[in-house]
DNA sequence: GATGAATGAGCGTTCATTCAT
DNA sequence: AATGAATGAACGCTCATTCAT
């Protein structure tokens, strides 16, 4: 569903479209984000942003696609290099610890994320979304699948449960951390993420 | 803040009213969720509900009091009891099980509650849903503390953070559940609850 | 049309309403002004609003009759004692001076005036507004003939223009008046009045 | 602020619609003015007039401007021609007569600026309409400077409260004009003219 | 290929007033 | 004599989308 248009754009235009469309996102989510003050914002005509987008979805699931992308990028890299066939666990850790510090350069991706609960859940599977949450899904549940063929995770339960129950707590974490991030030093950020690890290792182990 | 002028209508129609209103919020969160439609689904002229309830806000801290008074009256009644003051994972075993059940038969509880994540942070713990809010994190934050006196909860991390993690834990099964409800039988219900249960105890005990 | 209800009422009853409608006229001028926020801010029952006065112009026409008695008492007091009847310029500074300093104690008779001009001007001569207007303008009208007849006022013109005129003038004096009066000392304020006395002079004789 | 869309209409266009909101802020002042009864006089859709205009307020500063431009333009050309540095009071009285001539033609203007009274004053000189605010107020300035450099016009009170002064009564004479225009003959007209500068002269001779 | 003018349903909220009790 | 529940039209404004050019 994305256009193919869009991506013909000289990229600097390109790049500030999404940068205008995500500030918007990150600020009101999906539903109160304004597809007019996007196009305000990026500077665009009306009529060309529908000759890119089919629509506001369209446009969100083209940006979500494309701040993430460098996380997936990372993902696929390291599994080829079968990070994840060695020590599973320390494996998780050094994606989290990774996932962390991307954070700290892109704070807004977690609240982008969060305009994902004001849609029809049915949607993200179907709607032009789909492929972007497949992908998501797909990488953790590779994750756990690896971690279950090494005897490293649980099989007690549907792949697909756990791994909403992991995202959840991540998600808790990242909101915790966008709260307390302030008044915390480098030392305090370690320890979080040794605890959000704990945590998932407490849940996920057999 | 809510309206004791709602409080004197004949209980049908408050049901009537409200039952339009939950619907609604259930169906489209906060923001996305039309005080229009309500009103003509409520059948009740638009003065009118103004004259009930303030404004939107009210009207959503009125639907989500009333959806939770039976729940919090149980946790209330069950504290007053000492049901806490015994082993505290059975005590919370006879808890979820309670909170399950009661959410066969008012299943869109969930969603309902969902619309809190449209609001403003600040305006949880200041507007009309103050007195809402507090009461829920109340009665969690209450049991860790119980827990926590009794050594089986753990207390290395901030009691906010463990209510976040779990509060999140349940909402993931509660959505799982949702989806997956129709398809299971007694007891693979009985199952799930042990899941969770089982997943709670490991993030919490020390 | 004033109802004739409204005045059976207990004296603290009567002045509470009509301070509260006053606020809110000075405040907001008459289209701005809300009926349902005099009401509640009156502490008084909607439909004994609607048994007391018929509507809001009726109100409205109350609470400006209140507010300008005791300047039209003064006024038929010295009117009566022959003031007068000696010299014309001197009366008027006299008048002058007490109306500066009765504004001094109740200062927002001019913006609750102010509210006039809201009103559609057949109306003010007709509605219930009518017997007010007509008083104000009768007493200049009055001390125009008198001025006129002992040969100290112009009579080239219409006696209504004239009085308009002057009435215009005092009207921007209170104004600027209300601006400036804080940091008005005494003097200041004493010469104020000499100028505006000295310009209507300047108007007003032959 | 103004939109500069709506100045490439057809100038048809552009004229029936200010036409229609002209007559409504002349019929009802700013506050009591329909936008809605606007959009349908004038016979648009509610989109396209907030594509014109950014709000009410912004399209009455434009109907406040396109119906004074005429007389500012006429101002301008005369202050260049040096009118004004001849004979004072000789050049108010060619003013006065042709601001009574263009009243003639456009009668409801000054019903149209008396909106302005509706408004925050704060807003007069800050919002969109402080630029058309401005220069009403810079001619009649510049006037009284240019008279007071000839001694013509006194200096022992301030230029503002003058102004001021000198604008209510232009304003007193306009309605006075408006109820009694219709009975009037050409004679009468000339010398309600001469009348009120006459009182103008004396408000303002040193 | 790209524009931007135009749409009209919809938003949450306020209003002065009526009337059965 | 007095209440207060109920009305529904109207308010200014925003929205995602369409389409003739």
């Amino acid at each position: 569903m994305p256009s193919n248009r869009f991506f013909k754009l000289k990229p600097e235009k390109r790049a500030h479209i999404l940068a205008a469309a995500r500030a918007e996102f990150v600020a009101h989510g999906f539903d109160g984000a304004s597809y007019n003050r996007i196009i305000s914002a990026a500077g665009v005509s009306k009529g060309a942003m529908y000759y890119y987008f089919e629509d506001k979805l369209d446009l969100y699931a083209t940006v979500l696609a494309d701040a993430f992308s460098e996380v997936e990028a990372a993902w696929a890299q390291e599994f080829d290099q079968g990070l994840f066939d060695r020590d599973f666990w320390a494996a998780v850790e050094v994606l989290a610890l990774r996932q962390i510090q991307w954070m700290l350069t892109e704070p807004e991706l977690v609240a982008l994320s969060r305009g994902l609960t004001d849609l029809d859940p049915a949607m993200l599977r179907t709607g032009p979304l789909g492929q972007f949450y497949q992908g998501i899904v797909g990488w953790i549940g590779a994750l756990v699948v690896k971690g279950q063929s090494q005897g490293a995770v649980r099989d007690d339960l549907p792949g697909e449960l756990l791994v909403s129950i992991l995202m959840g707590v991540g998600e808790t974490f990242d909101r915790w951390w966008l709260q307390e991030a302030e008044g915390m030093d480098e030392e305090a950020m370690g320890e979080m993420v040794q605890t959000s690890l704990d945590i998932m290792r407490r849940i996920a182990q057999p």
